[in-house]
RNA sequence: GGGUCGGUAGCUCAAUGGUAGAGCAACGGACUUUUAAUCCGUUGGUUCUGGGUUCGAGCCCCAGCCGACCCA
């Protein structure tokens, strides 16, 4: 760092502004690249800028390759072109992972390489510290994480997963745009949380005097504009769960949750399967995706096997038959299966999805028809007492969306709120909190609809078939560095 | 939460309990179409932290911190 600062120093003695407040390309390095054949046979001057990768230098002439956002574009400087001085302080001051800007005209070398014959060269940014190792780049995953920066500058295939990243949130915008929703921006500071079972963080609003948490979800503020009589409407923001981190979780996520008045489960399904193929086919040209090895065919419909069907398949226990936690604790002991004890019979039909179904899973498929105590938000299904119509959708065993018709009987979720209450009072803090003003709204009607939840960065980790999510993430949250 | 593996130069990695090394980067030199350019030379270390065993510890033991992977 000594050197690069002697260099910085060595720049401003010839009068070179190391930071210069104006620049302009007349190309990007992609630009240069799609219009080469005009531009190199016309001679035509381009300006072009990146930083710099690599520097081979011969003597009297030098190769630098540029890389800007779009591409990388090899840079010729010569002292014959250049003259001396130019080139002088070009080899005196300039290291890898400067920026510069390099004017000149574009040839092909004898290797084949397209290049840009420098008449001129300028610093744009002068970098002070060393780049990562040229060929390894960065390995450790804990410095790729913390030093996102670095990872990016050395590593184009995370630069890449962001790319696309960007492209299935704008492609789920416009798919749902296109299908008449509004997109919406509601509280992430909540007096109360809720619509999801999960801790929340909880902060201090000082001129308030009030405690306040950060949402965990959507759902409720989403389904007031449903009663205010927006029929399809959409949010995509963060939720903030104050849970572990692991491959599969971050505590500050992206969801999808959309709702739609008038619809129903059916409705959403084939809206999702519609959404995730085509968001598939935009993004990545295929609806034949892998990931982990596996082949995924994305195409619609996909199937809909209900939970209780996919779990006595997987596992051979009807949970239907019992109706109890002890009973059906006990038929799941007595059928060998290595399942751990849950504490609601809920829990543990949850616990045998997760652990005889889910990992097997590998095209898309719906599992429907969700135990009522599962889902304090979903409408039972006319006829049964005990099952609400409510779908999640799996594919690779990843659970990629999570739906209902929604419960529209404000004493049905009043009701429903108790119960939660009454779970919490048995000691699960995770349990749904009762939300009085919500109950309120809903009394005033809200019109039948059908909602959806999807964790966007769950879903990038499907689609763009990354094993760990903070791959997907642009800054996942790490511990304190010691 | 449990198990396994790892933390050594700026980066990527070596090193039977016995003088800590290599490649890249950096620095000096040669080289006017290179492709991880090449060639010659030089510099660079609190071996994650704290204890312990030993004549002697990067290596063995204990505790901790950080990370990766697998399991829950």
């Amino acid at each position: 760092m000594d050197a690069r600062r002697a260099k910085l120093a060595r720049l401003r003695e010839a009068g070179v502004d190391p930071f210069p407040p104006h620049f302009h390309r007349t190309h990007t390095n992609a630009q240069a690249h799609a219009d080469f054949e005009p531009l190199s046979s016309g001679a035509t001057p381009v300006t072009v800028a990146g930083r710099i990768m690599l520097l081979r230098t011969m003597g009297k002439a030098t190769f630098a390759e540029l890389r800007d956002g779009t591409d990388r574009l090899q840079a010729y400087l010569r002292v014959n072109d250049l003259g001396e001085d130019a080139y002088r302080l070009f080899l005196d001051t300039v290291d890898l992972a400067d920026t510069v800007g390099v004017t000149g005209t574009l040839f092909v070398t004898r290797t084949g390489e397209r290049t840009v014959h420098a008449t001129s060269w300028q610093m744009l940014s002068k970098a002070l510290r060393p780049p990562p190792e040229k060929w390894h780049g960065l390995t450790d995953q804990e410095v790729r994480f913390r030093r996102r920066h670095l990872d990016l500058i050395s590593n184009l295939d995370a630069r890449d997963v962001l790319h696309k990243r960007a492209a299935i949130v704008r492609e789920i915008r416009r798919f749902l745009d296109e299908r008449g929703f509004i997109e919406v921006e509601t509280p992430v500071l909540q007096a109360q949380h809720g619509g999801a079972a999960a801790r929340p963080f909880r902060t201090h609003h000082n001129a308030l005097d009030r405690d306040m948490a950060l949402r965990i979800a959507l759902e409720l503020y989403l389904k007031r504009l449903l009663i205010g009589g927006i029929d399809r409407v959409y949010e995509l923001g963060r939720v903030f769960r104050n849970e572990g981190i692991s491959r599969k979780h971050n505590p500050e996520f992206t969801m999808l949750e959309t709702y739609e008045a008038y619809a129903d489960y059916e409705d959403v399904m084939r809206m999702v399967e519609d959404l995730i193929a085509t968001v598939a086919q935009r993004v990545l040209g295929t609806l034949e995706i892998t990931v982990r090895g596996q082949t995924v065919d994305l195409t619609p419909p996909w199937p809909r096997v209900s939970l209780r069907k996919a779990i006595l398949d997987a596992s051979g226990v009807d949970y239907a038959l019992h109706p109890t936690l002890e009973s059906l604790d006990a038929a799941v002991r007595a059928s060998g299966l290595k399942v751990e004890p849950q504490k609601t019979r809920a829990q543990l039909i949850d616990q045998l999805l997760s652990t005889c179904v889910e990992p097997h899973i590998v095209n898309p498929v719906f599992l429907v028809d969700y135990p009522v105590d599962l889902s304090p938000f979903a409408k039972r299904k006319p006829g049964e007492d005990d099952v609400v119509e409510r779908f999640e959708a799996f594919a690779a065993g990843v659970e990629l969306g999570n739906a209902f018709t929604e419960l529209n009987d404000p004493d049905d979720q009043y009701e429903r709120f108790l119960e939660q209450a009454r779970a919490m009072a048995a000691g699960d803090d995770e349990a749904h909190v009762v939300d009085l003003d919500f109950i309120e709204a809903m009394q005033h009607g809200m019109p039948p609809a059908g909602g959806l939840g999807i964790g966007i960065d769950r879903l990038c980790a499907f689609l763009l078939d990354q094993p760990n999510l903070r791959e997907v993430i642009a800054f996942p949250t790490l511990r304190a560095e010691s």
